[in-house]
DNA sequence: TCCAAACCCTTGGATATCCAAGTATATTTG
DNA sequence: CAAATATACTTGGATATCCAAGGGTTTGGA
């Protein structure tokens, strides 16, 4: 589609870069609209977002061959790492921060591609199990191989920087509620 | 819903705080299994998923009562700052970095609300201009001072994480090749 | 003990995003 | 100048997310 793009900039269908930073721009407006006060983390909170979308493309790209999305990569990566390999649905929706119904989907999903079984829980009929089947823990260790190799290992942060975003994140998430314990000192 | 909860941690229905960031569990895992050496990159990345999470979450909030969602408001945020308020499409397309269908579709419900009206173009018959109508305007800048007062000005981040993610996402973004001026100096 | 409240999962509805493909218009090239 | 290519927008299809509400199960207080 276009002239240039897909070789240089793979992330999605969207055209060439932009001669300027589209959000330093909106940091200047609002620095100009007289919100100098709130326009730093306005710019922080927009490159933020424009960041997750680009690394998330990135992800969805090295998992479309495994016919896997990020969102059933990381329900498929959970039950890899559980005790027995057996999971509630409602502790994955506590561990992966997302609402039941979108455990559901996924389970739904997962399990119509044989990679997943739904079991009862033994005593609380409420409860439903999900269990990785052997093709899709195989699958799981397939795509995070390829994960690791074409996202993770080039993630396009510095070593140093990374280190700065999960503790920022870190700090982030606990304030915001996400969970309470206090981290390991830092070595 | 919750016993506790949205009074305290009001992203959303999720359940109360994990007792153990999972996000550092999901890193232990990775560096047991013998990928240290992508463990901190694919904690990082996932943080930062979670992080937009909340602050979209938050945005979403503090928009609903506008009737707007968080892309409608870019859109009209991006709007309000154009010369003469008027923009072509495929324009808002790249300032926003969001596939053509997405712009498509959230003009089409501005439209709908009244909020902006679709113009031809006078010489290019292809191109579709997008108009801030009054309603518009206005709708658009009450919602800023809310986000301003409610998201980010208290953003969770401390000025100094501010600048230091501003600084990082800026990086990734122009060599993700978003955009390839580069930044003036830093003062 | 027993009934209201809480909890677990699912279904249905809304929104946003992307991709593929189609229509119309402009630009480029032979 | 005409044909091939590129661009602009829309439509249709797929997926993920959330919320609201419903059915079944468990828990806890009167």
């Amino acid at each position: 589609m276009d002239k240039l793009g897909h070789e240089f900039y793979p992330e999605g269908t969207l055209s060439q870069p932009l001669p300027r930073d589209p959000i330093l721009e909106a940091q200047r407006n609002w620095e100009r609209h007289g919100w100098q006060d709130v326009a730093e983390p306005m710019a922080a909170i927009t490159a933020l977002m424009r960041t997750q979308q680009i690394l998330l493309q990135r992800a969805e790209t090295v998992l479309k061959p495994f016919g896997l999305t990020f969102a059933r990569y990381e329900m498929l990566a959970l039950l890899s790492f559980a005790r027995d390999g057996e999971l509630a649905m409602n502790r994955a929706s506590a561990l992966l921060q997302v609402h039941a119904t979108s455990v559901t989907n996924a389970v739904d999903r997962l399990e119509g591609a044989g990679l997943v079984a739904r079991t009862k829980h033994p005593t609380d009929k409420r409860t439903t199990l999900i269990a990785l089947t052997r093709q899709g823990r195989e699958l799981a260790a397939a795509a995070t191989v390829e994960l690791n190799a074409q996202v993770f290992a080039d993630s396009g942060f510095s070593d140093r920087d990374i280190s700065t975003l999960i503790r920022i994140f870190s700090k982030f998430r606990r304030e915001a509620g996400d969970f309470s314990a206090d981290e390991p000192a830092p070595k």
